[in-house]
DNA sequence: CTGTTAGCGCCTTCAG
DNA sequence: CTGAAGGCGCTAACAG
């Protein structure tokens, strides 16, 4: 059985011909190389000349084919996006308003997946690349630096939630040290002396950052940092019971934790349920992502804020920018982050 | 200041010339025509000719170039998602099983957000066909059926999570309103007799479903519904939280609440909550959807599992086969749900 | 069965 | 400043 038929049934819907660079550029009395000109604005043409093209351009709806701009080596239109497991609440929410800001930017995205996985992330990069994407929004992820920074040097490329030294100026991050401090501090602020720490995996920068901040906070209080206070989760909701248990079997006191994101706080939260301790009665949880559940678990979570929204459009004005030609026009960019109170009380 | 550079930036880095079907044609010393011919398998070639272009192909690594074949007025290789509210964690959920199977089928997946609007949707819809993309997965979505109609004819195209009449076989569809009679019968099972039911948005083809269903079970159970013990959200959680503020207000009497998701769900139980109401000693919960936290919900949340994994693969393929050139291949699709027993305690 | 040829739509030298 | 012409890589007739 032939299995011509893609080809074919393309050609028949395609029968309502678009309009073409030939199309506007009889209607405006030039050469199509005038039009094309004036199309990307790829040197100097006489006003009148401008004028009637961009007249007949609105007139006759052209939109440019894409697939002709990609062979005849120009520019695909196409913003590649490599995010790592699309469906990690705190990923989708950036990767929303990514997405928001390249909508009518005239720019399509298409995205692929790492799934925190360097073999894969490279793969899937390179399948973008590949696709001649016109620049790249990496948002996290763990691929060699050296590969990135090399592709960086060629094309348009932002990076989301990773700091790569000497390409600050294309990193969006957050300073998570400070945020990690924050959380502590709210924490000691509210009489807490004992607090333990959650942390996330220990190799991600992230979760060493938060760290960081949780025990220099701790300092800065004048309490001495305990090792036993710090248990490692892998930053999902599972991992957060058997952080919370660990603490718990290990005779730790403590009055509050503070856990390096919501997910984990989730889990903890379940763990001391399961064993009838009382929040924020017996113990507090600060949790950090603000994810969208945060305000609905009970009691009400209180979080770090991600400004996801803030990420994602500064992620985007940025390539938007680089590829619209403003070089390094992107400063170094860091967000603040904000202690949302919650409704439960906190304990002491 | 001039801003050409995007061509040039490309046309650079590109230097490292990709291997064409020229140079495969030359190694394996053919025409071009015949390589295309077995790369498309779209006529038929001698078997000598054909083994020596595979190995060609293999040795040199390949890759079409997707431009070309787009321009050629061919295929794009590319499928695209028309999806609903990035971000909402059900089709979040279903999007990363789609994307999955997508992977390593050799296509692309260009993805734009229909925010469920109308005009969006077909916006979006739009600018995907301008792409030329080779099929069409729409997910959710409240496009007209006419217009989705008409395409469905033309190009290959599967639709999740909606009925289309005439197009079932199109369709991968999940049988709401048995879900919405396993639940309530869940409840019922636990000798609840007065069940109150938070419906989803009352236009919403899946909320009347899920209602049908839920007073259906009641009636078979001998229990007549009251139109008062239903009230309408908006599939949020804040609205789930109204909902059972109506409900308490209005002094109904009930024992236990369906919730027509997981989202509102949630909300209804940090009404109670707010209350100082218990679940579930004084009321039982029951959910929809399984959402990742439903399991970590204080206490966890009895809910219907949408098998995100199942319908993910199922649309893929689907696609998958009609680009392959299997038409119709797909049969009328029905999902089953599965009720997920919680850790909690269900009242009586 | 196979090679030759003419475009697809657009960008970019190269002469005016 | 502007038009003409070549070519990007690939497919689809068209003749063998």
């Amino acid at each position: 059985m032939k299995t011509l038929s893609q080809y074919t049934i393309k050609r028949i819907m395609s029968e309502t011909k678009r309009v073409t660079i030939q199309d506007i550029a009889k209607r405006a009395d030039v050469s199509i190389s005038t039009v094309s000109r004036v199309l990307n604005n790829s040197a100097a043409v006489g006003e009148a000349h401008r004028q009637a093209v961009e007249e007949a351009v609105a007139a006759l709806d052209y939109r440019p084919n894409i697939f002709a701009k990609g062979l005849a080596g120009g520019v695909s239109m196409t913003i590649g996006i490599l995010t790592q497991n699309i469906s990690s609440p705190l990923y989708d929410a950036i990767l929303y308003h990514v997405l928001q800001g390249i909508r009518d930017s005239g720019y399509s995205a298409i995205i692929a997946d790492g799934q925190w996985h360097p073999d894969e992330s490279r793969q899937s990069l390179q399948s973008l690349l590949e696709r001649q994407v016109d620049g790249v929004i990496i948002i996290g992820g763990n691929n060699e630096e050296a590969h990135l920074i090399e592709l960086a040097g060629a094309m348009p490329m932002v990076f989301v939630g990773r700091h790569i030294e000497g390409y600050e100026h294309l990193c969006i991050c957050i300073d998570e040290y400070t945020g990690g401090y924050m959380a502590t501090q709210h924490l000691l602020d509210r009489g807490h002396r004992q607090i333990a720490h959650i942390m996330g995996i220990a190799t991600h920068p992230d979760a060493i950052a938060r760290r960081h901040g949780y025990e220099c906070a701790l300092r800065d209080a004048s309490i001495e940092p305990q090792a036993a206070w710090v248990v490692e989760g892998q930053f999902t909701q599972s991992s957060g019971v058997l952080a919370m248990e660990m603490l718990l079997t290990q005779g730790q006191t403590f009055s509050a934790v503070f856990a390096a994101n919501d997910q984990m706080a989730y889990g903890a939260r379940l763990a001391l349920f399961r064993r009838h301790i009382r929040v924020p009665d017996d113990i507090s949880i600060i949790g950090y992502d603000d994810q969208p559940h945060s305000g609905f678990t009970i009691p009400p979570l209180t979080t770090m804020r991600q400004p996801t929204d803030v990420i994602g459009r500064t992620a985007t004005a940025a390539i938007l920018d680089l590829l619209k030609g403003n070089p390094v026009a992107t400063k170094p960019l860091t967000v603040d982050l904000i202690v949302r109170e919650s409704v439960g009380r906190i304990y002491r």
